[in-house]
DNA sequence: CCGCTTCGTCGAAACGTTTCGACGATCATG
DNA sequence: CATGATCGTCGAAACGTTTCGACGAAGCGG
């Protein structure tokens, strides 16, 4: 529990020297700083972090406000949370995550206006999001994973859905697929406006027809049943498809049993390709999936780099940043049966 | 950003009146305590953390460190976070998390040397875990989840694996199973100490002897094509055995997959128990999994109130608590098949 | 050698709370 | 009716930093 002042004390400097020594905020000789140095190494001195935020007006403390849902989270997410807590240690600051969930705005509020949190990292943002606009009239320094639906005004780092589906389906395309079904999210998950639903959901629309096939697209329940149930549905719409793009990882699992379940075997009569999925989940099923997988960490970091910035530099910039999904080529996909192949896409 | 000394000011009453209305360290005449609450009102007043942190010495924050390894959050963790971050908001403390993985000890010790935080709880002991000594040193108040191997000293909640291995195996041996294979963790895993793996390992040597049973064990890596090597490796033990208790919930479905490939099903052939699991998990598969469904929100629950009552309360107490899981039968366990209950158990 | 920066250091004033001691009032108590 | 308690409030001193203005000592161009 040594104070400043024991340092310099010891070290027969005045306390604004220590300061100085610590922060950097003024030139200091090489011998003040080593008796300095000496004293604090000696006294075993950790500077207070409740004093330094009171007179410094910053706390060097950044929040990552994850929605924390039955769910849990997911490689990716927890990918996402290294990449941003190793590149805030790397710049100085501590990251703490705070499970806001949606019901506790006043928390939030609360944490923001309290000055506690110099900025803020928000995942799982939705179109239209409260905490946005909390956040902002509380004046906090904000960067979006993800992205309301008007952009303007933000920073932001997102998936490039875009480009993503069109690479996976290019990739399905390229092996010779015509019958593409999608699987979404819920039809309640659309509908409330989830970004990365609506975003694959058009992407997926346009990449088909880009290529002059009919985008055929179904939504599925985030569980195993409603896997199964989208693909019943999705054959009964169309008998003859030879591959799912599935959006949602929670129901993939599902899928693929009802595949096996109606004698269809993977990748033989229908390939499966997962969207925003990582690795670990991939490699969970058999065979292992055919993914795109999302660049979790870069996506932390980015986050965290851009924030830092906002506090650093000049106010006004912003960043505005999509990252796309590596294609990762398993053991789900392969080129459709040669029957298929003919009758395939009226 | 209103000040108490804007409210003192507004109200007609000196700052350490309207500090006192805050947080009721000495009694305030009801006319008094209504015109500060009105000027608080009116300023839209929100005490600094930061000074309150710095003069009462203590933040009203807790941090929950969380080891954050690739595998991700499972449900169980969620649900552990949510209840702790339900809890100590209850009690007008915010919970921050820190994912402090194993290399940063010296990011944790700044952590907790700077007063930043109240109290920690940590997640994933290990049987011997150096963050314990580093924070007991640094005299930060601690819960454990799980425990250490010497847990004289310390407070701690835990799953009680003894109960709950009992529970699974009275379960399957109800059902008239004998010949019954534990599916632990990897080699590397309990050697390296990890609490859970060497409790449920002896109380699963314990519970089958007692039913006069054999206790089959196997390791497994945490992969799914771990489940599948240690299901083969436990055929060639032992061709006729008729269930299998998990405690490895990624090699789970590894498991899942050879038993079918071996043209066995579940429940018919094979019952298939999967220990410490969230029920999101277990309906994942198909059939839906037999669980010993963990009890993450009343853990996380329990821990903050130790934590708390240790803050406020004179400093000795202990709280040391196991929770058991409780069996959720679904679809994955049944009656051995005549054949297997004829030949069972040399 | 004179005025001007630049360098290195100091002292003191913030930062916005909590908390301690003090001091009238009011209220039972014997 | 004196005597303590208790109640409600105030003023001021912490809490441990950062940061601003000041100031002597060098260094330098003219």
């Amino acid at each position: 529990m040594a104070t400043m002042h024991d340092v310099a004390r010891l070290a027969g400097v005045s306390v604004s020297t220590v300061s100085y020594v610590l922060t950097g905020a003024r030139p200091i000789s090489q011998a003040t700083r080593g008796k300095v140095l000496a004293a604090m190494a000696e006294l075993d001195y950790q500077p207070n972090a409740m004093a330094r935020g009171l007179a410094s007006r910053r706390s060097r403390i950044l929040g990552l406000l994850m929605p924390m849902d039955e769910r849990g989270l997911g490689a990716t997410e927890t990918a996402f949370v290294t990449g941003a807590a190793a590149a805030a240690s790397a710049v100085g600051y501590h990251l703490v995550l705070s499970p806001v969930g949606g019901g506790d705005l006043d928390d939030l509020r609360r944490l923001a206006t309290q000055r506690m949190l110099d900025g803020v990292v928000l995942m799982e943002v939705q179109l239209a999001d409260e905490r946005v606009s909390v956040l902002q009239e509380a004046g906090v320094p904000l960067v979006l994973i993800g992205r309301t639906g008007d952009t303007s005004a933000l920073s932001y780092v997102d998936i490039d859905f875009d480009q993503t589906v069109r690479e996976a389906v290019a990739h399905l395309v390229g092996l010779g697929h015509r019958r593409i079904v999608y699987v979404n999210h819920s039809a309640a998950t659309v509908a409330s406006g989830y970004g990365p639903a609506l975003r694959t959901r058009d992407a997926f629309v346009a990449a088909m027809t880009g290529h002059g096939l009919d985008p055929l697209m179904i939504t599925a329940e985030d569980s195993a049943a409603g896997g199964r149930a989208a693909l019943a549905a999705a054959f009964a719409q169309a008998p003859e498809l030879t591959a799912v793009l599935a959006m949602n990882e929670t129901a993939i699992f599902g899928i693929l049993g009802e595949l096996t379940g109606r004698g269809l075997s993977v990748p033989e009569d229908v390939s499966v390709v997962s969207m925003v999925t990582s690795t670990q989940v991939a490699e969970l099923a058999t065979p292992a999936l055919t993914a795109m997988t999302s660049p979790g960490s870069a996506l932390g970091r980015i986050a965290i780099e851009a924030l830092v910035r906002h506090l650093d530099g000049p106010g006004d910039q912003r960043h505005q940043q999509l990252l796309p999904c590596a294609l990762e080529i398993r053991g789900s996909t392969a080129a459709p049966r040669s029957r298929h192949l003919m009758g395939a896409d009226q």
